[in-house]
DNA sequence: ATAGGGTTAG
């Protein structure tokens, strides 16, 4: 499998708030307000190049598409060259296939292609993932008698390792070696770097750049970029540091992709400081924040939740002649998305569309997602309707998205359905697609449904990883057997899976639910010996499952503990909480130290300022604040009629 | 006139 995937696996699974910015002013929005009016735009460039070209310039499609045609009408024709042009230009606005069908044109007029117009097809067909026309291609150059340069190994090296065909790259590589007309050269090596880098192996990627150290071919920015940008997206910001000084010591200077792969890394990580520094440093060593970094920075607020900073990162952008794209507004989207603010995001998604900006299959995939977490399932399916209609074909994540829409909404049968339509359509179910289902499954308690699933998996041979025995393990717990749950997450060992945190959280819940409280404490405390400490979910898991077997000496206990660790109590167990001072015999302090670790000391006081806070929080929650501020002025301890007041 | 690196969704 392709690191890609698995790192995206890994960052959907922790679901645990790094909190690493919880203050209104983002401190990066500060420093940019402050800083960017500093900040250049691109310097124009004030030498006009030389127009060499006799095709002109061209930025868009339709242009291309025009001057195209007009260039099919002249007579003589115009050389293959010429042709050659356009067609580069169109890769470069990488309009892959549109290319290829130009080129297909060509040959139904006759028109002959040479051995650049081979090499940029071949291009095309890597890039789109099609190494079976890229190999076709290939063969047209014995066919028209041209020899194969570096250019189309190379090319073809890197197509393969882009789709992960290993072994073929490496025949083409030791064809290189051993083949005498063409060497490897940093190009190579950079594909090769590329390909480890894909991998995950970062290793692998520094041990091939200390090879090129003592070689021929010596590593360049690009080769430096690379294995800098896949440190950052593993989060191992320090060893990236370490390459970006190397390279400078080396006099090799580091470009606008490097600082974008730095700070994107820094940002990941909550880094803001560090990130500020690195925006500081690149624009005293005349490099300008250009699209990509904006993209960056509004897509980490958006995701910090922090969208009305963002939408001022986008205004300082803007200012600075650089229009947002179809990735900033995706971005924005997603930010109001993941507040669940759903007609701020349809208003994005319409501003994107009157603007002109391309809207993709990630726009679309994005606004079914926020639509389906908000349970708004029916304006989901409309998307998705809409989206065919535009032309757009919904890919492996907008089915995910949308068939987990409907397993969250008990709609077994139509997620089933998007299932084999999916397929039925030419997209492939990944891990991750099973998981969903099979979620769905169990929670409908439709095990027999599930277990056929995994044996449709295990034809396919796919690997059961921790994310499906965790939904397995969950399972069993919801139809009661909480001894085959038992039995299964003892047996991961032997599988040689680590239990994460969900996992024990699962196993956890399991035992309270099956009255075997003993049993979850034990797995608790198991959890700091296997360096797995509990999160706030844990905590709060076990608490109300200490509750609500009526061990409220130890819920308190784990409050406590909680509160001492920085975590805290969600509505339900503050419900719970509230049913303990009901019956009077709990402290009432010990709901005011739930609530204040919640939502922070200001909250107690300004009860008015809270109603947009506790909007995302559920009735319930806003309920219990307006009980606990009854409770605090009143200086009281609970009746039933303040109980009565949590139900207004 | 052709090849390599950086941004968005489950």
């Amino acid at each position: 499998m392709l690191r890609k995937s698995l790192r995206t696996a890994a960052s959907s699974s922790s679901y645990c708030s790094r909190g690493g910015m919880s203050s209104l002013h983002s401190p990066l929005v500060v420093f940019l307000c402050n800083h960017l009016a500093s900040f250049h735009s691109q310097p124009s460039n004030p030498i006009e190049p030389r127009n060499t070209q006799i095709v002109p310039k061209l930025t868009n499609i339709e242009n291309a598409l025009k001057v195209f045609d007009e260039m099919l009408q002249r007579r003589p024709l115009p050389s293959i060259i010429r042709f050659n042009q356009i067609l580069c230009q169109l890769v470069k606005l990488k309009h892959y296939s549109q290319v290829i069908s130009l080129y297909h044109q060509l040959g139904l007029l006759g028109i002959v292609p040479n051995d650049f117009s081979l090499n940029i097809i071949i291009n095309c067909h890597s890039r789109l993932n099609q190494m079976g026309f890229a190999l076709s291609v290939f063969g047209k150059f014995f066919i028209y008698g041209f020899e194969p340069d570096v250019i189309t190994l190379n090319t073809l090296i890197n197509g393969f390792l882009l789709e992960d065909r290993v072994a073929e790259a490496a025949g083409f590589f030791s064809r290189m070696v051993e083949g005498s007309n063409c060497k490897p050269d940093v190009f190579t090596f950079g594909a090769l770097v590329k390909g480890f880098c894909i991998k995950g192996n970062n290793t692998a990627a520094i041990r091939l750049l200390r090879k090129m150290d003592g070689g021929a071919c010596k590593p360049n920015l690009v080769v430096y970029n690379t294995i800098i940008d896949s440190l950052c997206k593993d989060t191992l910001i320090v060893g990236a540091q370490e390459l970006f000084s190397e390279m400078v010591t080396r006099g090799i200077a580091p470009d606008i992709v490097t600082y974008n792969s730095l700070i994107h890394g820094v940002c990941r990580v909550g880094k803001w400081k560090e990130a500020i520094r690195l925006l500081n440093e690149m624009v005293s060593n005349d490099i300008f924040p250009d699209i990509l970094t904006f993209n960056i920075l509004v897509d980490t607020l958006c995701k910090e939740g922090l969208v009305l900073q963002a939408e001022s990162v986008v205004q300082m952008m803007i200012q600075r002649d650089i229009e947002p794209d179809t990735v900033t507004y995706s971005s924005l989207m997603d930010g109001y998305c993941l507040r669940g603010e759903m007609d701020e995001a349809k208003k994005v998604f319409d501003k994107m569309i009157s603007k002109g900006s391309r809207v993709d299959v990630f726009c679309y995939s994005i606004m079914i997602n926020g639509y389906c977490k908000r349970k708004m399932v029916d304006e989901a399916v409309m998307l998705f309707q809409e989206m065919s209609q535009m032309g757009l074909v919904p890919n492996t994540i907008t089915y995910n998205t949308l068939i987990d829409g409907f397993c969250k909404m008990g709609k077994i049968q139509g997620a089933q359905k998007l299932f084999s339509q999916m397929q039925a359509c030419g997209q492939h179910p990944d891990v991750q697609t099973y998981a969903i289902l099979l979620d769905g499954l169990c929670k409908n308690q439709q095990l027999s449904l599930a277990i056929e699933l995994l044996r449709e998996m295990k034809e396919r041979k796919m690997e059961l990883n921790i994310v499906i025995y965790s939904i397995l393990i969950e399972g069993l717990c919801i139809v009661g057997n909480t001894a085959a749950a038992r039995d299964l997450f003892r047996c991961l060992l032997s599988k040689r899976l680590q239990p994460d945190v969900k996992m024990y959280t699962i196993m956890i819940r399991g035992f309270c639910n099956g009255v075997l409280t003993s049993e979850a404490e034990k797995l608790f405390k198991e959890m700091e010996d296997k360096d797995c400490p509990p999160d706030a979910c844990t905590y709060n898991i076990i608490i109300r499952g200490f509750i609500n077997n009526n061990e409220t000496l130890r819920a308190m206990g784990l409050i406590q503990q909680m509160v001492k660790r920085g975590f805290a109590a969600d509505a339900s167990t503050v419900e719970l909480i509230v049913g303990l001072l009901c019956k009077d015999n709990v402290d009432p302090a010990l709901l005011t130290l739930a609530l204040t670790v919640s939502y922070g000391d200001s909250i107690l006081l300004h009860l008015s300022e809270l109603v947009e806070e506790v909007s995302v929080f559920d009735w319930l929650g806003f309920s219990c604040i307006r009980y606990l501020v009854t409770l605090e002025s009143n200086s009281r301890v609970t009746t039933d009629e303040d109980m009565k007041c949590i139900r207004l």
